[in-house]
Parts: C-alpha cells; structure tokens; sequence
DNA sequence: AAGTGGTCTAGACCACGCG
DNA sequence: GCGTGGTCTAGACCACTTC
C-alpha cells in the first residue's frame, strides 16, 4: 500500500513533532492522497519513517482518529474513513462554504451598553448579581444577506470593548488580541421561529426556522468570559461535528 | 489542598489504569468532593500516589480534560473547572439518553419496509444504487409525550431488524445486541418548522420549531450502519456539548 | 504463528508562569 | 530559580485478528 506521506519535519520548531506528522496526514487525506478505505503501514514503520519514537508516532494517529478521519483496530492496522457526505440540498453549511470562496462577513452593531448581571446572566457566567456587565447585540451579514443575530454579555473586568473595535473585528478575535485565553465552551444548540422583530433583522418571513445557540466561554482560570445567545437562519446555518467512540 | 480521592486499583482488569483513575477522579468532581477551582497535586505527586507511571497519570489526566472537568496549564498546575452538567460528545442515541435521565421512553412503529437505496440514501451511506435497506419510521414519545420522529434506513447486511424488537429497545441498543460495533458518527443539526403531518404526530401547532438532526452512523469497518433523520420538539430538546481548547 | 494496535514503564529535556 | 505541564525517547508485555 502506497502510503507516500510527505513530511518535512522541522524539530526546532515550537509545533509539536506529533501535530506536523499529524496536519500532514490530514492533508493527505483531504486532498485525495489517501483515499478512503486505504490502510496505512503500521506504527512502528511510521515512527521509522519519520525518525520518531512509537509514542509520538502513536500521538499523531491519536489525533487523526479524534478528527475521525481514520480508524484503528487491533490485528487490523488503520484505515482510512470515509468522509462526511455533504448533501448540496435542503440544510448547507452555506456560511462555511462562503468563507472558503473569499465572502467576507460583516458586522451592523445594534445595541452595545454597560449593564448589571440580572439573575439570569449572573447565574450563567458564574458571577455575583450586579456584577458590572457589558452587553452588545449584532447582526452578522455575508455578502449582504443577514446571517445571524447575536446578543453576548462580557464582564466588564475581562476586557473593555469599544464600539469602533467591534465594527471591524470579531468579538472572539478582539477578545484574544486582548489577552484572553479561551480555553472551553459550553454550548447548547435548539431551535425556535423568528418573531416580528427578528424576521424584520434577518430578512426572513415570520414564523421561519432559526438555529438556536447558547454558548458560556471560558478562559484558562475557568473564569466566564462571554455569555452568547445567537440566532441563525435555518436556512443558512447548520452545525456539523463528528462524534468519536 | 486536599485531594484525597480514594482509587481501587485493579491491575488485573480488562479496563486500562488510566480509565480507572480517570473515572474515579470524574466521580469525585461530579460528586462534590473536588469543588470547582480545586487544584490537584502535580502529576508527578499523583502518579506516586497510585503507583504508576507518568505517562499513564497523564493519560488519566488528559481525559479530565477532554471531559472539560479540569484545566492544565503549565507553570500553574491542574484546577476542577465549573461542575460539569454537560456530557461530553458522545456516540448515543435518543434512547440512551432518556434511560440516562431516567425517564421510560415509548416507541410507536409506524413504518417498517423493505427499500432499495435512491440516489440520495445511496450518496449519503456509500452504498450502490439500489441496495436493500431497512427503512423504518417511529415516534419517540415520554411518559405519554410525544419527543420526536425519527427516520431511519440501515443496509439490510448489516442487521436483520423485526418490528417486534423494535417496539422493546432503541435502535442503537438492537444493533449492538447483533454485533454492530459502532466507532463513529457524523451528525448535522440544523431547525425546521412543522408540517401538518409532523404537527399531528407531535402534538404540537403547525409552524412550530422543531431541532433537526441527520446522522451517519460508522462501525469499526468505517461502514456506514445507519442513517438517520431526526426531527426532535423544540420545547423538549435541545443538544448540549463542550467545545475544549 | 504472525502481525497489529493498546497499554505501561522509567527515564529525559524543554517551555512557561511565577516570585 | 523553581515548579509546573508539554513533549519525546526506547524499550516491554499484552489482547486481538487473521492465516
């Protein structure tokens, strides 16, 4: 089996050896060069391959199969899998697709104000009731057409936003050139129907399917940093994930 | 600080250390005895501790992680992050879960056929055009509630299904039982609005939103085994997930 | 019997956060 | 400087699948 993987290794680089090997062999399997069903040598000729010790060998294929991209058997060796089928009907990733075809997404603010935690919000991001809250509410458009609205609550002591900033970036990518270190999130999906108000913001008929999104971000000291509620036209947006035994 | 979680060991079980250190220190944060914000002793300490290696204390350690109970960060040490009302991605079924809650989910059969694969089914498992499949439709209901409608075709090769057994255990739990070793799944959730048909069945208004789910169930053999369309009441479902690093 | 991945060990050096 | 997790090595034995 031809499994003419190309890697140039670089160990004086900060990216870990098991993630090169790892991005190289996605890559490969991406692109076609390890079409599915193909098996792959065994670890110890990999790791002989590329000059690694088994363990660091065994990491990268860890990773391969966490993306579901392969799968391991015992007395069998590694395969290749199939990939997701992307259906060109009904529901498409069409937001993901636009970003990979160059559309750039742009921002309209509509609400960014200093609040108090009500009950609710102070519940959800773990802090005291009162706590001093900045809430921001937008409407995320790509190539015109609107996206999706969201509504994010960021305390205060995490980072201070300013309304020029968040015309031009997006509110995670400011909140990491901010120094926050997101680290996990929690987030529950749903759905619900555009009321009047929404259907006027997203362009959409009344009563119109819409993706719902709860997400609580959090940083590396475990503290809440972002309180998200988004709303996404069904037609527009799905999530996709790939769940691993 | 105080980590005193007790651990049996057994070095003889089928089940590896790390899964067993793992568990007990997941038990012991979910049970209150870890507080949020608890920082464990340094892996080296607790590798001693439980008389194992390093290597195999991280891999216990590593799973906390992926669970999204614990944060790591090197030159700080390992903290218990929020208590974890999330699972963690997982391969399951609606079944499961609702056994998991507790609840005593029923299941009305009302449709059962034998189908070749169209196009799109074909497209979707990776199977040839025209190939027997199991197409089957069921109302998942709780406690006299009606949850969901769930639509599902599986290759006639791979599980010889009878409406009988359908009745008594969920379709996950009826493959298992014959051999179907499931390893992965890809899984898009989108929303959508209710028809009259779905409105009737769920007992719910026309236009009400309803949670999406399409799925393609793998086994080891990277096979697909299942594939289904799921249509879940938005008032009694929503899909919750941790998102880490 | 041969080959595979799964687990486990006992070290080593390095990068990072902090005082 | 010190302690932490992050990475890497070079072996070992075992469980499982296939022939």
């Amino acid at each position: 089996m031809a499994t003419d993987v190309q890697v140039a290794l670089d160990r004086s680089s900060p990216v870990p050896l098991y993630h090169q090997v790892a991005t190289a062999f996605e890559a490969a399997i991406r692109d076609g060069s390890l079409p599915p069903g193909t098996r792959l040598d065994n670890e110890i000729e990999l790791a002989k391959r590329f000059s690694l010790s088994r363990p660091t060998m065994r990491q990268a294929l860890d990773q391969l199969v966490q993306a579901g991209l392969v799968v391991r058997r015992r007395g069998i060796g590694t395969q290749v899998i199939e990939p997701p089928v992307r259906r060109p009907l009904q529901l498409s990733s069409l937001y993901d697709d636009l970003i990979e075809q160059g559309s750039k997404p742009t921002t309209q603010l509509l609400e960014f104000e200093a609040v108090a935690a009500d009950t609710d919000r102070a519940e959800l991001l773990g802090i005291k009731e009162g706590s001093p809250l900045q809430h921001l509410r937008r409407v995320r458009s790509i190539d015109g057409t609107p996206l999706a609205i969201m509504e994010n609550w960021v305390p205060a002591d995490v980072v201070q936003l300013t309304p020029e900033q968040l015309k031009h970036s997006g509110l995670y990518d400011l909140m990491r050139a901010n120094g926050v270190d997101f680290r996990l999130a929690h987030q529950r999906m749903g759905a619900t129907v555009a009321d009047a108000e929404q259907s006027a913001l997203l362009e959409v008929d009344e009563g119109s399917p819409l993706v719902l999104m709860e997400r609580v971000a959090r940083d590396s000291n475990g503290q809440a940093v972002d309180g998200g509620h988004h709303l996404y036209r069904a037609d527009m947006y799905s999530f996709e994930m790939t769940l691993v035994k």
